[in-house]
DNA sequence: GTACATGATGAAACGCGTTTCATAACAAGC
DNA sequence: GCTTGTTATGAAACGCGTTTCATCATGTAC
């Protein structure tokens, strides 16, 4: 395989110029230019991408962390980062790390080797002390209220747009009110467990700990969500359901388990994915792609910055 | 920033030595081994992965060629490879195409260009002579029956699966059935149109152009679908839905528009995921994740296999 | 005591493109 | 005629880890 020194060899120029008209370098004769193109064609030339970046120190490459890239919400993260990224002539290179913490580790240690340019992620896990020791490595943009930290983030306020949902639904006369979430620990469901807890108090209303359905991730859960309701004695009536995946799932078994929502139990979900429109289902909608793209500008940028984007209520039938 | 250079003159050995500490090579004797370990540590050593990769020719990152992202199909054929690329130590370069051959190029010229090890292209669009040209900078494996092509590949055999799908609603009394399909080019979506057309001989069944519903991707394609039935004189009686995900759109679909499934229309949807179990939708079950996981390992082999993974039907309620 | 395997270590070549700096030629400005 | 700016070109340094090859010290074998 010819490199660039063959390359001036048999054009008869310095390796300098062959650099030159590899990078569209004006100060180049076109008599050169020709013969190098020339030479590029014979010997069928190609660039080794590892020596560009060694030389230049970047890859053009942005680390993604996500727990599961087959998971919607994560998915329309993904497209706005992609569609961001091939717009800057960027590629992705994406760790799926199912929560474990290794994984992020490792993803910040690309970035540290050089091997990616910056890191967006999405779900994080690692504390803020371990992360703070890979700043300086390159930029890393987060997706939660990361406004006491020097790093930047796009997000959304989980605290509003939990209380938002939950006085709606009180305002409807709901007074029992329960909700779904994802995993338990994370930024993003502390304060929606603190939004749940003020709500609460606020409206005078007792707090039930079984109306707090943990581990809903995916649309199966739903199915355990319903069962799980037609044994209380005393079931809530409307649930917040922080995945449209879930409340899918909900809508889906409640169908068969033949409960009637929202007569019987009244649910919203989260994200406006393409699930709650196509079943009808009410939801908080966050901008999900246009996060991924800010959050993809903001990784190739070298200031920090955060950037709040608003939640919408969306009103369907099942409240 | 240190270098190995560096790290040697600290520890008062060659850079020989300092490369053997760090790729935990056997010959050093301890104590040299310790004063480079001290070295690295004082200095904060990191290694510079972009030397690694073009010293040695391998990046330890293969690409991944699909259209959609956050589409559930892709979805379960990355998780595939993401897990074998978890176990095997190698990270994944996303090439979202949206159906561009400009993208799947980009993907063909990084393995040329050798940022990439291999490629794994779950949707191809460029021509075989287009992809033969990429041919020997690296595997390229695909999602089809590649068996008259030098590529790997792991695939599923479309017109068998097709068949025994058509025949089992034809067994069930079905005349008039129909099908939806992706993109109506592409070798999976030839394979099936064939199928249909051999069913239809076989069955002695009439042949009708708008039983064909093209474009069918998404969850809300199904909508489209239903509309475009409820216009029909002679509506079909059953469909075969190439993605669940359409399927799942056709039934929510039907539910709002009162049409009973599979009373009026039966569905048999593809791939088994998680919404045609919840929402008990019949499917021809293809093992996308596993599929993945073999892409994977052919992706870092350096011969040429061909594997063809089983499809099952699984019988539920729309039928 | 000679022969051969094994452990330990380093110099130097290798992979390869980018970029800085020096130099030279030539045109324009005063 | 001299300064200054612009075009054109190349040598050399730079980014940095891996690997081959040569060398030398020990230990084991017969």
């Amino acid at each position: 395989m010819a490199n660039i020194k063959d390359i001036a060899k048999m054009a008869n120029v310095s390796i300098t110029t062959v650099s030159r008209v590899l990078n569209n370098h004006p100060y180049v004769s076109l008599k050169k230019r020709e013969a190098v193109w020339q030479a590029m064609k014979e010997s069928n030339y190609q660039k080794n991408l590892n020596a560009v970046h060694l030389s230049t120190g970047k890859t053009h490459l942005i680390g993604v962390v996500l727990p599961f890239s087959n998971h919607p919400y994560f998915g329309l993260l993904l497209e706005g980062i992609a569609t961001e990224a091939v717009k800057n002539n960027y590629k992705l290179v994406l760790f799926q790390t199912n929560y474990e913490e290794t994984r992020e580790v490792e993803a910040l240690d690309m970035l540290k080797h050089k091997q990616i340019d910056a890191l967006i992620v999405c779900s994080r896990i690692c504390s803020w002390s371990t992360i703070k020791d890979y700043a300086g490595y390159g930029p890393i943009v987060f997706c939660e209220d990361t406004r006491e930290q020097p790093f930047s983030a796009t997000f959304v306020d989980h605290y509003k747009s939990f209380q938002t949902a939950l006085h709606y639904l009180a305002d409807k006369g709901h007074k029992k009110i329960g909700y779904c979430i994802g995993r338990s620990s994370g930024a993003n469901s502390t304060n929606r467990a603190l939004a749940y807890k003020d709500f609460l108090t606020k409206r005078k209303l007792p707090f039930h700990p079984e109306y707090i359905f943990k581990q809903c991730l995916h649309l199966e859960d739903g199915e355990n969500v319903v069962s799980k309701i037609t044994n209380m004695k005393e079931p809530p009536t409307a649930l917040l359901v922080t995945s449209d995946q879930v409340a899918a799932g909900i809508a889906a078994s409640s169908l068969a388990n033949k409960i009637s929502i929202p007569q019987e139990i009244a649910i919203i979900g989260f994200d406006n994915q393409p699930i709650s429109k196509v079943m009808g289902i009410t939801t908080m909608e966050i901008p999900l792609v246009e996060i991924g793209r800010n959050l993809f500008s903001q990784s190739v940028q070298n200031h920090i910055s955060y950037k709040e984007m608003d939640v919408t209520l969306i009103e369907r039938n099942t409240v």
